[in-house]
DNA sequence: AAGCAATACATAATTTTCTTAGGTATTTAT
DNA sequence: ATAAATACCTAAGAAAATTATGTATTGCTT
């Protein structure tokens, strides 16, 4: 899995692509090594994305019309800026959406008991 | 994947176990179908648990330590109910507690760049 | 200057987990 | 009678991640 320090290889899959797509929602273009590192940096550690993750689904969201790419050499070295396109930016909408209500739902069904969970 | 109405096909992965173990927790004991049922209609059909994806569940479960069975027969039919375990009770605590946290930072993740979701 | 860590891209084999499709059989409702 | 609901199950395939590679540049340390 993507996740590695903290949680454990069962739990959420699925979620990679909404949060590449929601990394670049407000227009900011952003290059693969960097999505990597502002997750880990946002989560303190606790999502790290993987490369053997990563870059597969970054090409698939190129495939699917959701953003598109800038290739720019810092030297010699090439960086690929993924950008959303208007396609992605409606992507993004739908699938946060979806996500925050998938959560709703999930509280709801673990909770359901009565019992409050420590968080 | 079990989520058949509503949620894309893509979202969420790996939280069949949490689900089925916190059905459980109360010490209540559930059949399969019984499972399938309740989360149906305690989510207002947004999540369907499919049998292709519960029995073998159910069966990993057991293997791990997590439920033990009790077969009971209604006339000729066959039921198989689950129970929680020692183990499983923790298990199950982890598992909540670990998704729950994931939630939250999701939750952070999707929200970080100021922009309100609608929920 | 050599060597290691970090930056930056990528693919391939394998594993896990779910979907789809199939199978058996009993009970209840029409 | 026959269809729908109840109740169990497995197997083939697909999807998405993990793990293991590979290439190459840049920066830091000794």
């Amino acid at each position: 899995m993507y996740i590695c320090s903290m949680y454990s290889s069962e739990l959420i899959k699925g979620t990679l692509k909404t949060i590449i797509l929601n990394l670049l929602k407000n227009g900011d273009k952003m290059y693969g090594y960097e999505i990597t590192q502002k997750v880990k940096e946002l989560t303190s550690d606790k999502i790290q994305i993987t490369e053997g993750a990563l870059y597969p689904t970054l090409h698939a969201l190129e495939k699917q019309g959701d953003v598109i790419t800038e290739k720019v050499y810092i030297g010699k070295r090439v960086r690929k800026y993924y950008i959303l396109t208007d396609q992605g930016k409606k992507t993004v909408s739908e699938r946060v959406s979806e996500l925050t209500d998938f959560m709703k739902t999930m509280k709801f069904l673990l909770d359901i008991d009565g019992s409050v969970q420590n968080a």
